[in-house]
Order: C-alpha cells, then structure tokens, then sequence
RNA sequence: CGGAGUGGCCGGGUGAUCGCUCUUCGUUUUUAAGUCGGAACGCCGACUGCGGCGAGGGGAGGAAAGUCCGAGCUCCAUUGGGCAAGGUGGUUGCUAACGGCGACUGGGGGUAACCCUAAGGAAAGUGCCACAGAAAAUACACCGCCCCCUCACCCUUCGUAAAGGGUUAGCCCCUUUUCUACCCUCUCCCCGUGGAGAGGGUACCAUCUUAUUCCUCCCCUUCAAGGGCAACGUGCCCUGCGAGGGGAGAUUAGGUAGGGAUGGGGUGUGGGAGGUAAGGGUGAAAAGGGGAGGUAAGAGCUCACCGCUUCGGUGGCGACAUCGAAGGCAUGGUAAACCCCACCUGGAGCAAGACCAAAUAGGAUGGCAAGCGAGAGGCACCAUCUCUCUAUCCCACACCCCCUUUUGUGGGGGAGGGUUGGGGUGGGGGGUGUUUUUUUCUACGGGCGUCCCGUCCGGCGCCCUCGGGUCAGGUCGCUUAGAGAAAUGAUCAUCGCCCUGCAGUCGGCGUUCCGACCAAUCUUUUCGGUCGGAACGCCGACUGCAGGGUACAGAACUCGGCUUAUAAGCCACUCCGACCU
RNA sequence: CGGGGCGUAGCGCAGCUUGGUAGCGCGCACCGUUCGGGACGGUGAGGUCGGAGGUUCAAAUCCUCUCGCCCCGA
C-alpha cells in the first residue's frame, strides 16, 4: 500500500505549510441554520460546502460528520483530515463562513487528496484572496500519486 | 518437557516538531455586545468583555461500547389494600439496590484441576406428546398365556429289523438297541421361514359284545422250488412253501389284532363365562428394576438388594445430607405451554427539571373614560288605541269512533284539553322621553356626506399589578476531562514486545562415514554395545542485520453490575501425561 | 433517552401464533414443442432458516445473549 508515502506527505503539509494563527469555528446555532437555508453550495464527490459571507472580517468554519461516515473514531479522524485541510489555505482565505460535509466517499481519504480537493474547491468559487494558482505545492504530490 | 484449568495485571516508555480542547493570568483591538459616569443629541471616559497574541495548568477507557439490569438525582401522581400487567425463582450472606457477586446444596459434563446449571409446584385444573406402536395416560380394548363350562370333531402310524428273557402247543408278552414318522425342548446357521445337530417323549384306558384273523385237520384252485420217467423239441407223474376259497375240529377258555357300544381321559378347533399384566418388532418415553421363590398361568403375591413414598432420629442458620422403621408401588414427560405459589415493581426520564429577561395573544384584579341594551326607582308628557299576560267560549287543525271512497277522499258524531292558529268576551299589566343607580356587554370612532342609508379606513379603549401557558433564546442542572454536532492526533528519533528471513556461536537429537575398545568367533566378514572425530539434517537458546506488525476502540448527568469486542505480553496457583534423579 | 419491526434458495416473500414434512412466485439447468427464438408444458438442482448457547425426545418456531439493517416518539 501507499500508506508511507501518504504518512510522509501529510507530514510535509502539516508541518511545513501551517500557520501559527488559528481559525475561529463557527458556533452560532442560529447562523449555521442560516447558512444551510441561505448559503451557497459547493458539491464535489468527497464533500458538500457551504458558504456565505460573513460580517466579522475572519473566516469561520465548521465540519459536520454524519453516522454515514463510520465509527466515532473514524469520524474524528475524517473531520481532523477536512480541518488541516482548510487550514492549510487559511491565510488566503476570504471573510466568509464555512460549513464542510464530508460525505460517504470521503471514509477513506488520505491528507493530500483531502487538501488539494479543498483547495481546488475553494479556488473554483473565488473563495480565495490571492491570485495564487490552486494548488502549486501539492501538485506535485497529485503527480506522484498518479490521481 | 508437553497438554490443560482458574484467578489477576498491563493495554507501550522517553524526547523533539506541528496541531486540538477547556481553563487561569497578562496584554491588545473595535470587526460583537453591555453597564456606569460626564457632557448635552451624538461625543468622551471608565469597567465588563467577543476575538487575537503570549505564558502557565488540566485533558477519556478496561471496556468510555451495547443500553441488558439496579440506584442516586429531578418532575408528576400517591390513605391503605386488591385486580390487571411485568419481572424474579435452590439456600445463605454481601450490597444503597439489583436479574450482580461470594460461599454452600442438588443435578449434569470432564481421567483430573475444574466447568455448566431460569434449580419452586405435574398426587389444583386445562392443553400437548408427530411417526411408529396393541396401548401415549382413566392402562379400556387387542394379540398372547391359563382355569372352568358346553357343543362339535379327532385319538392316525399301533410300524421295521435284531438280540435277550418270560411263558406256551402256538399266537403272544416284557426289556434293550437301530431305523423311520410325528410332537416338545435346547443349540447353531442370518431375526423369521427353512435347515442341521443333540436330548426327551409318543396314546389311549376300563367294561361289555362280536368269534372275522392268528392254532389243528380235510378238500378244491393256482403255484415258487425239488425229485422221478420218457424224450429231438417237449410231455407226464409225485412231494408241494406260499396265496385264495370252502368245510370240519380243538379250547372252562384266554390272549392278541380288528369292528361296535358305553363311560373316563387326552388333544386340537370354534363358542361362552372368567383370571392375568410375565410377554407383544415400535418409540425419546410403556405404569418400579433385574433376580429367587411361588402359581393353573401370572402378579410386590412373598423375600433380599436398589429406587420411591411416609414417619422418626442425628448433623447443619438453611437448602440438604445421613441413619432407622414402616408402607408395598401409587406419582409418564412437558410449566424457557397456559397456569398455581412465593417475592418484587407508582409513572416518566437531564430533550428530567429550575431560574432569568424580552416579545406576542389571551385571563384575573384595580383605576380612569365612552356608550348600546336590560332591570328597578323618581320626574315630565301622551293615551285607554296599540302591546302583553291570563281565564272562558267558538271555529279550524290534530285525536277517537262510525259510514263512504281507488286514495286520510268526503261526511257525521264524540270525548278530552293539545307548548297549534284565528276570532269574541272578561280581568290584570300602561306607553314614550329624560335622569339616577345597579348589572352586563363591547358596544364603536373617523373620512366622504346637510342628515339617514350606503361605502371606505382604523381599532377592539388606556394604565398598573398578578399568576399560568406557548415559541425561540440565555444561565443553572454539569463536574479539579468536558458539552455549540462534541476535543488527546500526526510524524520523526530511540528504547521495548511479537513475527518472518539471513548469518554466526553454543547445546541436544537423528543419519552416514572413520578410528579405538569390549563381547561373540579357531580366524576373517557380518552384527551388537561404549567412547572420540567429521559431514548433513532438525530443534532450542543467545548475538547481529534486514523487513513487517504493535489491537479493540472515544466520555455527553453520575455511580454499582452484566454482556460483547480486543494485537501482543506478564504474574500466581492447580491438574493430567511422559522422561530423568 | 424510550419503543417497535425485520434477517428463511440468486431475488421478492410464506411457514413461527398452536414445536415433529422447510414451501410459493420469478430466476437457473435439462427435456419436449418450433425451421430457430420467445411464450407454453414437463422434470430437476439449489437453503449453516444472521450467529452462539440453552429448554425439550425433537427448535426456522420457545428462552437468553449477540451481530446487522430499518422505522417511530420525546
């Protein structure tokens, strides 16, 4: 299997391209109702994004893992994966806010698949402040891995 | 050393980097929000504080899981008891409680250590027990076995051969053996059928009658065999066993065989009245077990043992164990079938529930304001009309009876008084307006318009207080882990642990070869034993290297248990087997 | 947190209440019919009754535990 190899990369993306600064997560019961309702919708194989633009100048984000996704521990470790994630794009992010869903596909979804996805996601929508092309340090690890 | 059992422990360590969550402190900002003060109409200041940054601290498991039980806690209900429903089910203890746990008892499994066990009641009732089987629960009926009664039928071969004995004139009788036929028992061949072998038994008896057979003699017919004579063939004569027929005789006569009659007995079949539960291919299960005695056949009918029931003694808190006596076999199984008995259970659950502020609608109370209607009182005006109530009479309708008719269609009569209608008479109550008070209600207000009608608009008067409910929030409940859908992870280095492969060292075992010695042999070969060496193979331990693996799984109010999932490892005790000392 | 249902042949379902033979339809295989195919007719194969344990003479059925799926209420 390719286990070592996808270990290696998400030690390369989560140790080298992270930010010391955090990212809020979004706990207002009643903005996340208005955001499935009103927001916008990214639909992709692996996952379903909503997003909205928000008042508060900062991006926030929340990851919704349903029981479809396998135990609680594969749960944790499908939301820790959509979260480094996102926060690997999060100075380039603009002030919006996030709802992330994985869905069934993403059960088995390795660190860099997870991240370029994302990125190219957040690309297509013009979610993203600079003029930065989508994913130029992960494509190499897209390549390497034939996907 | 191998195999097995029981109980318990651990659930990777250290360091580094990045990251998650909660919290404390410090700092900072306006991109959230609030309070207070100043100032005086949108400004300033202070504080709290979201967020950011920095520092410090805390951060899941033995099962956190499944949600199978039991508690705490909360709300609702609740005198007590019963019914219903649900649950539990050996005894005893532990526990806040339990369906949990410990010990013990009974039953089952295992060679054993040990394990499993929802383990009350089937002589309270109901139900079920397929197939097979005579019968599946009242042992009734059936087959079978046995006794008695009666009727019918039968009692056949009465043998062959030999020997001995008795008696005699002879037939005959008795005993033994052999063969054959039949019956019974046992054994064997495959249960039965059938067959083989061995053993045993055999059938009629009594009386009466008959004189047919058997004894002696004669005659006739036929004739085996022998002799004689004559003779080519052949014929004749004599003796004449035996068989058949006839006659006579002998004998007090008897015996034997046969026939007949009577009686008895026996056997078999059928019938009748009984006895019996030993036996009857089955089935998971067949009415105490397998023996001995006993009986016509049988039976706890009797006896000893075992089982069962009852009673008593002893030991134990108890379940129960044990001993003794008696009874004399009743009581099939199934209650994880209904059920009965004993005991337990009020219901719902942290989305329980408590508090806070605001909004909305409605309720209660109080105050203020406006007015429609109703009742009562006062005053004024008008009138005896109208209106209303009541009594009585008449008519119509309705009710009952009679006649009639296609038809409740028409007619007549009757009594009663029908929440009906109309009319007449009599009696009682006056009507309108205004005001006061009481009560109840939302009556309404405004625009258009001279006013009414009509139309449009607005609203269901305002204020204070009170309690409850609803929706969506916040706080608490709630945690020295923590709750907003919910955090502990990733990687590297290193040390552990396990598996696989390779290499090396050591040890053990096996095979082959070589050498020495011992034993045997006249000698050699072969074979056996011991020791040493070499090679190969296997196993084990250690070391090194390389690769791989390191589970199950994540708290949502908290505990006590149960069950289930778990890589690898460790500890203690115990049992069985083999070998060595 | 509480409550309920389902699991039986490749597929969809009976059978469970009241224990004793596991069955129906479609599908599959073979044969017949047809020039051939379909349809039709006949024959046949195919099931650890989700798993484990227990009660019983006997379990798909009864009891306990467990796995998976689905639904409902607050």
């Amino acid at each position: 299997m390719g286990e070592k190899l996808s270990r290696e990369e998400e030690i390369k993306a989560e140790s080298g391209s992270l930010s010391p600064s955090r990212l809020a997560r979004l706990k207002d019961r009643k903005i996340r109702k208005e955001l499935f309702i009103t927001g916008k919708k990214a639909v992709s194989g692996l996952m379903v994004l909503y997003f909205q633009e928000n008042r508060v100048g900062t991006p926030r984000y929340l990851v919704y893992a349903s029981k479809k996704l396998g135990s609680a521990v594969q749960r944790n470790r499908v939301k820790r994966v959509f979260r480094e994630a996102l926060y690997s794009k999060k100075k380039e992010l603009k002030a919006y806010d996030f709802i992330i869903v994985p869905r069934e596909g993403a059960k088995t979804v390795r660190m860099h698949e997870a991240i370029s996805h994302v990125g190219k996601i957040l690309f297509d929508h013009g979610l993203l402040e600079k003029k930065i092309p989508p994913n130029p340090p992960l494509s190499k690890g897209n390549l390497s891995n034939g996907i």
